[in-house]
RNA sequence: GUGGCCUUAGCUCAAUCGGCAGAGCAUCGGAUUGUGGCUCCGAAGGUCACGGGUUCGAGCCCCGUAGGCCACCCCA
């Protein structure tokens, strides 16, 4: 066992695993692009005050998860990573005055966020997330739009049998009317509550809705449903969020049971799921609208829509899945050579192919030729570029690795003959 | 944060009743002159996760810790 290894709920994403992050964030960063983001880096840590106000301090992510840099002196302002992107960019666009900007200002950023949870498969501390937000748009049309890129991205990766589940939470005119109705009615059976439930119950009673409790489900299939409580405003707006997904095309189903972690979310609410697998802990993403986060970081009141997926989640899936990303990654050629010693030889060949645009790797391990073509094979390289004494002639050897065959060709032919055969490789 | 299962070489796994830590793959080297993939030979690679206890003797039994996984909690 090594003396150190990665920190609890880390790893490391070695180069095959960098390369399926590398084609999910050209993805997104193509499908973003498509769609009107700009994308947008915030700092990793921000005050503490950030995610508690924008959050909510009652929420498990600022109760029990964040991350929490120790002060480093008394006076010091208290720190933390991000345990999401959001709150940090809306602190970004009131800083930054972007309600000057033509509205809605609409940005993206992926990258690692922080949670000190107990890890698991597909949960960890850092794990990243493609996020996307559009700020100054009260919708309903950007929500679907904004639904529908979610959605796109998943197809796009690969991911088969994606499932979006959408709700409407209210907003402050009509969820604390129904937060009353809902209380009271699990208040009438307090007696039958599972000791954890009950602790809920005057915490945040929403979250009793989507309980996986067998002993919870009777008493939810008859607790009142968020979407029968709606204000007209709010009922309205869900309407024809649904109305622009049916247009879209986007397939969804309404689970008035969803309810979205932290606090700043108001109407629109909506998670991704491979179909079958939903529960909390299998969400390849989330989002919803947040109507009240700017105003609570100090700007004016603006409305704001958006979602962050777990790239790593997606990751796990499509290993699942069996979907595969074929990156090219093996040089086109590897440079070899009769004569062990001569690394000043095949280093310079090597160099004048790279120079060339080509990508081209020296052998410059001092072992017999036999053994530098059986390395360069592995390597999954097309051609092996062999010195000898042809070079006495201004000759080289080009050795196709797949093929077994090789042909002689002029020193300076040779960036162009196997810039022609890469291109041909290419095309099949 | 709660409960459970697991941890032996880089990877996948063996090791009889408590009695000398092994294999396959991968890595590196060799098989008479400048040609890979197959084959053969060899080398290297270990604090048996870590710390304690029981025992003549512990990879194996007991306790603790760490890490991973599973179910919760919750999110991505």
């Amino acid at each position: 066992m090594p003396t150190y290894r990665a920190p609890r709920g880390t790893r490391d994403l070695l180069p095959a695993d960098r390369a399926v992050f590398d084609r999910l964030m050209r993805i997104a960063a193509d499908l973003t692009a498509r769609y009107g983001f700009r994308p947008i880096e915030t700092p990793l840590f921000e005050q503490t005050a950030v995610f508690e106000r924008g959050i909510g301090e009652i929420t498990d992510v600022v109760e029990k998860e964040l991350f929490r840099i120790a002060p480093r002196t008394e006076e010091a302002e208290s720190w933390a990573l991000r345990p999401e992107p959001t709150a940090g960019i809306m602190r970004a666009y009131v800083q930054h005055g972007m309600q000057t900007w033509p509205q809605p200002v609409k940005l993206t950023t992926t990258g690692p966020m922080f949670r000190y949870d107990r890890p698991q498969a597909g949960r960890y501390r850092q794990f990243w997330q493609f996020d996307v937000e559009a700020v100054g748009d009260a919708g309903p049309a950007i929500d679907a739009e904004v639904i529908e890129l979610g959605h796109r991205f998943y197809t796009e990766a690969g991911v088969r049998d994606v499932e979006v589940l959408v709700n409407s939470i209210g907003d402050p005119a009509c969820r604390p009317a129904y937060v009353e109705t809902l209380k009271a009615h699990y208040r009438g059976h307090v007696a039958t509550l599972p000791p954890t439930e009950r602790d809920r119950l005057e915490r945040n009673v929403l979250r009793l809705l989507d309980s996986k409790d067998p002993d919870m489900a009777a008493l939810n299939a008859g607790a009142p449903r968020i979407t029968d409580h709606l204000c007209d405003a709010c009922a309205a707006h869900f309407e024809s969020v649904k109305a622009h997904l049916d247009a879209l095309g986007v397939p969804y189903r309404v689970d008035s049971g969803l309810v979205r972690g932290l606090d700043y979310y108001t109407r629109t609410a909506f998670e991704f799921y491979v179909a079958g697998r939903e529960g909390q802990q299998q969400a390849l993403g989330g989002g919803g609208r947040y109507d009240g986060l700017v105003e609570l970081l100090g700007g004016r009141p603006t409305p704001g829509i958006g979602f962050g997926l777990g790239l790593d989640r997606v990751a796990l899936v499509l290993a699942e899945q069996g979907v595969v990303a074929e990156v090219e990654t093996a040089p086109l050629a590897v440079v070899v050579g009769a004569d062990p010693e001569d690394t000043v030889g095949r280093l310079r060949v090597a160099t004048l192919l790279r120079a060339g645009g080509l990508r081209a790797r020296a052998d410059l391990g001092r072992r017999k030729l036999g053994r530098q073509l059986e390395a360069a094979g592995k390597d999954g390289a097309h051609f092996a570029v062999i010195l000898g004494d042809e070079l006495a002639d201004g000759q080289v050897q080009v050795r196709d690795l797949q093929a077994g065959t090789q042909r002689l060709v002029a020193m300076g032919d040779l960036i162009r003959d196997l810039a022609r055969a890469e291109g041909s490789h290419k095309h099949g």
